[in-house]
DNA sequence: CGATGCAAGATTGCATACATTGCGCCTTCA
DNA sequence: TGAAGGCGCAATGTATGCAATCTTGCATCG
């Protein structure tokens, strides 16, 4: 599934790719909008081939939607999106957590500095939100990883990739913000301790507590997310 | 994910699509055998460029592997592929058969018959195992789409489509294929009753009994599946 | 004035031609 | 005789041209 880091970017196909995905997720391409083959072709300077083939397979996460002769447009999530997604996290996460409690190859020292270093992103009067969510979305990789089951961290960065376009952290409370950092730490602590159903709660409660601050955004703002 | 039934035919990539997948799933190709672009375009009577959109689309599905610049494999599975795919289906089946139990969308009368029907089909002295196959795999599609998480049907269809390739009903044993059957029955029960917990439950055990079919077949077989 | 039909433009879908990469075999040299 | 290098074939990756389809604007008719 290949998610932004690494990548080849020396293969036109691999590079239109990352490109567009980069718009997307950056928030340069609004929901609804239509991606034209031969605007994104000439503006990357490839030809509409590549292009066709990148967002094919961005149509296959999700990102876009593909309509027949018509052309492919940027996702626009709605309040059911949210929910599907957040349900399905809260259900495999968890147990993704459990398993790596486990299994003995959760990178312990690289998450607990993970987890620092989100403490002092949001540190200061202004949290660097673009930050926390890189360093959040690495440390939700590395977990998954270490669970040991390739699909399943396949899937779930997928779905876990999505939200950015969300700016999650920019809507959460500064108590919210807080909790999640903890959250952090004590899925840290359960790992190191091996401890699978604490791990596995600790990451339920961590995704279940981030669908209600998006949920709490929603309502007031309302509407469509992207 | 477009599986199998219905989709336009009309269209060359569609066309050629169902058709590699067929031959996949039906075991014509086997697994690690090369994919030519040629050899199928000249076969189904197109050009390459449909094909490697289908290739493309099938490997994401992860039903074939693609190695840059070299071609387009069939998947073969290990006995670790069907550890993580089963250990994804009891985790997600029973959520989701919870979710069909509340969410009123079930189907009952449908999920009855074809339980019904796949009693006949396994009936007598010789079970026709593509007809059970084809009936469970209804069954199981149903109830996915009763969950009314769509992304939660998608990931799932796509997980049990896969077995297939493994003739999963013939490797079990007449008492084994019994409680199977036996299983769908309850389910529709539990699912009528609207009793969520007691889904949940019953389709775990169920997933758990072909997973452990599956692997003691696997025991004295060894090696590869596929 | 509104609705319908038609035609032109635009865009995707497919086919074909060219470029590039990888692999195997043969040659050659130590 | 074995290993290293190069040449040639085959297959994929990319570019471009053509056909089919959809949209849109205008003209025409009721």
């Amino acid at each position: 599934m290949e998610t932004s880091t690494d990548a080849d970017v020396s293969r036109p196909a691999e590079a239109v790719y990352e490109a567009i995905r980069r718009q997307i997720i950056t928030g340069q391409r609004a929901g609804g909008e239509w991606l034209r083959e031969e605007e994104l072709a000439t503006a990357l300077s490839v030809s509409r081939t590549p292009v066709r083939e990148a967002l094919r397979r961005l149509a296959a996460e999700g990102l876009v939607q593909h309509e027949r002769n018509r052309g492919v447009r940027v996702a626009s999530w709605s309040a059911r999106d949210v929910d599907e997604i957040f349900g399905l996290r809260s259900v495999l996460e968890p147990w993704a957590s459990a398993l790596a409690a486990t299994s003995g190859a959760a990178p312990i020292g690289e998450l607990a500095s993970l987890a620092e270093q989100m403490d002092r992103a949001a540190a200061g009067r202004t949290p660097d939100y673009d930050e926390i969510t890189r360093l959040n979305n690495a440390f939700h990789r590395l977990v998954l990883e270490a669970s040991g089951n390739r699909r399943l961290a396949t899937m779930l960065m997928a779905l876990v990739d999505v939200p950015l376009v969300w700016r999650t952290f920019s809507h959460y409370s500064p108590e919210a913000l807080r909790r999640s950092l903890a959250h952090h730490h004590e899925l840290v602590d359960a790992l190191r301790a091996g401890d699978a159903g604490w791990a596995e709660s600790v990451m339920r409660s961590h995704v279940r507590a981030a669908w209600n601050s998006l949920r709490a955004d929603q309502d007031r703002a309302d509407g469509e997310v992207s």
